[in-house]
DNA sequence: GCTTACCGTTAGTGATTACTTACCGACAGC
DNA sequence: GCTGTCGGTAAGTAATCACTAACGGTAAGC
């Protein structure tokens, strides 16, 4: 089973990218109500959404001329665990190492 | 209650940067050996370390001439629970959306 | 048919960011 | 005291990355 862990991580690594995460919190949204109010032009948004889509942190979906964009339960769901894991290990090492002692 | 989530986000958006949390996963490390088997000289750890530390993702420790760097449980639980609610609230804006219809 | 709205892609540019090299201070061992 | 180890900082460079402008393609409205 591939991860898209490290696409996913560099994608959280833009705050451009961040905003249009959670603008899409509250549903989907055509990339031009996406481009609204944003300090980039048009075309960066659509980059910005490749980038997203390829991390699988967004799906898209053609509607007539509209291309609507929504969060990807997959790759979020794969992040959060992996974050619980990593935490849950570094957690259980402290404690070998507190015994240790 | 300020957050360092921009920050947080902004660290882990680095391959080099992730791979130094990943080190320190098993506990806390000095930055010569942290430097070990990486493709990039001790200077830039150290300059990675200090980006991470900004962003409570690590805490330091001198001992002797050593600086010891470990996970800081504080910036993990803020993004965990951070993440934590970003989805939820997504899935309850998924959940009103199906109601909807 | 024609026109308009919507949006992806490409090419080139600008800004950000990671990197190395050189340097310096602090502590340990002698 | 001197020497070696450890590691942070600064300056300059290289590479990455985000951005805009220009273009083209598709669907809807007329």
């Amino acid at each position: 089973m591939i991860t898209y862990r490290q696409q996913q991580l560099d994608a959280l690594g833009d705050v451009t990218r961040r905003t249009l995460l959670e603008k899409l919190r509250s549903g989907a949204l055509p990339v031009g109500e996406l481009a609204k109010n944003l300090p980039v032009s048009r075309p960066a948004v659509s980059q910005h959404l490749r980038v997203l889509k390829q991390a699988r942190l967004v799906q898209d979906e053609a509607v007539g001329t509209r291309r609507y964009y929504k969060l990807d339960p997959r790759g979020f769901a794969a992040l959060r665990s992996y974050l619980d894991r990593f935490w849950s290990e570094a957690l259980e090492a402290f404690k070998a190492k507190v015994e240790e002692e």
